[in-house]
DNA sequence: ATGAAAGCGCTAACAG
DNA sequence: CTGTTAGCGCTTTCAT
């Protein structure tokens, strides 16, 4: 038989279809000598509970689905790690959908998503409109993770871009240097380089711009912002025949990939507490009914690798 | 009302349920006019079909799953694009499932899967047995991408990093690099060393091992292997006060998080053509009925970036 | 061309 | 404690 069926275990074990049902629920109201013998026969044929089935007659298909907009972003597995964890712990299965980077792809896997009526949807990182998640949280709890919406019904676990900044900038300031750049390729400029301004101000030191390596006033350390500029930046630095962190310390600000591999200091939001997090947030939601949407930020840690070091003038 | 059924839509538009569903999925025969009826009245009540109910209906689902054996692999990035792109072009869905790098999850993420009874399973890079993958064969149909299994029911997509190997030491040698050494940091060393070891012979070279930078019979060139090897190369090398491609030029054998942005010439098997492969493999088999296994092998593609230069004595 | 009826595999009140 | 009876939302014969 490829997939036996309740009844199947039922007949089997001599029993009616509700006994089964409740055995493999581990309801506690069944004689010992029955649910022996109800597993027996189940493990016998190899019963497999239909999951789909059982959502639907349940009304609750004990599962969540995840929405990742890009599974390219290393991002995306450490986050994955934290909110799996955290389902495995409360006994919640996890099903993905990848968006593929593309608003497009990922509002087609929303749709296949909501489809599925799952019991929540944590969206991470979307890209989509505001207004679709909302309209997807009408039938169905939402969390997002990455992104910070103004929505009642929604929660929301994001990092502090600027907060990072902020602490590359003191880290490095604590290192003793004075003399502190500031490197990006990627969107918000603005944001963060205000972040970094005023750290700069704060710690009553000056912007160091546009100034050439290896002149009078050069930097002695780089704070690098955006998403793939960590390990470009110490390439582009080793490439300028500098020694890192001998004559310029590197802080990336968010976490790059090969980071890691790359001995890369970092100061980023801890991805897989982001999940965690986020993931708590709907399966309270999902449990305990409703609430105000609550707005979760996780402060950065710094990662402290082989690219930073105090300044010895 | 929150998730409005068949029956609503058919209740709106005054026909039978029945017909509701012919007209959802584009039968031709319906009238007309019915048929744009009943198209007005679920999109006026919003209705998305419950794809459990139709799964279970039907007895398929229109979806496959794909495991991921781990997350953190970019490969599984690019092999999703490939396989998701398949899948849409042939009007299948695509829901994941993450492994998280450990066997024990990966073992159960597969039963979730397998328990949702899909249509079909991608397994990709998976580290579990072979016999519990055939265990799932037996149940469903089952492709595999990025590892060989000799199953009769099972097809799989590979790369070949021998080949890769080869192709990497080949470039270089053509681009009139002499002296050629191996860089590893990974498994299957003995493997890919024996590649190496050949093409070096079939090109008339003799294998450089252990000689100093700037030492006299140093390598102009290194072929690095190993997954996070090609950045970490890199970065090794310009650490050494080494020019990259100046003094030395280099080729990663296998994609490596960042080669693309640390301009690392590379040469791997190009993951999302493996992964549309292994979806086209796998759909064959659920739509036509069964067959041998099949053996894809995806050649190698080298991808020339700012690493490797002709040599000039 | 359209509707009625019978399930798909399971859960959830109910009775016993 | 256990079995019976209805469905969950949809597809699918089979009549009409």
């Amino acid at each position: 038989m490829a997939h036996p069926t309740l009844e199947d275990v039922a007949a089997r074990a001599g029993v009616s279809r509700a006994l089964v049902s409740l055995v493999m629920r581990g309801s506690p109201k069944v004689g010992k000598e029955r649910r022996e013998a109800v597993l027996k026969a189940a493990d016998e044929l190899g019963y497999r509970p239909n999951v789909m089935a059982r959502g639907l007659a349940a009304g609750r298909t004990g599962m969540v689905g995840v929405l990742a907009a890009d599974l390219h972003d290393p991002l995306f597995a450490a986050l994955h790690d934290g909110l799996a964890d955290e389902a495995a712990r409360r006994g919640v299965r996890v099903l993905l959908a990848g968006g593929g980077g593309r608003p497009a792809r990922e509002r087609a896997a929303l749709g296949e998503l909501l489809d599925l009526r799952l019991d929540g949807l944590l969206l991470a990182g979307p890209r989509i409109a505001a207004a679709e998640i909302e309209r997807a949280a009408a039938g169905c709890p939402v969390a997002v993770a990455g992104r910070s919406l103004r929505s009642a019904r929604v929660d929301c676990a994001t990092g502090d871009d600027a907060e990072a900044t902020r602490l590359a900038v003191t880290h490095l300031a604590g290192l003793g240097h004075r003399r502190i750049a500031f490197l990006n390729a990627g969107p918000g400029r603005s944001r963060l380089e205000k972040a970094y301004e005023a750290a700069i101000a704060a710690a009553g030191l000056t912007p160091v711009r546009d100034v050439p390596w290896r002149s009078d006033g050069a930097p002695t350390s780089v704070v690098a912002v955006g998403d793939a500029t960590g390990t470009s930046a110490l390439i582009t630095l080793l490439r300028a025949g500098l020694d890192v962190p001998g004559d310029v310390s590197l802080v990336a600000v968010g976490e790059a990939p090969g980071a890691e591999a790359g001995g890369v200091t970092t100061v980023a939001a801890p991805a897989a507490e982001l999940g965690a997090r986020a993931m708590a947030a709907l399966l309270d939601r999902i449990g305990g009914g409703t609430g105000e949407g609550r707005r979760i930020t996780v402060p950065p840690v710094l990662t402290g690798r082989a690219t930073t070091r105090a300044f010895t003038p």
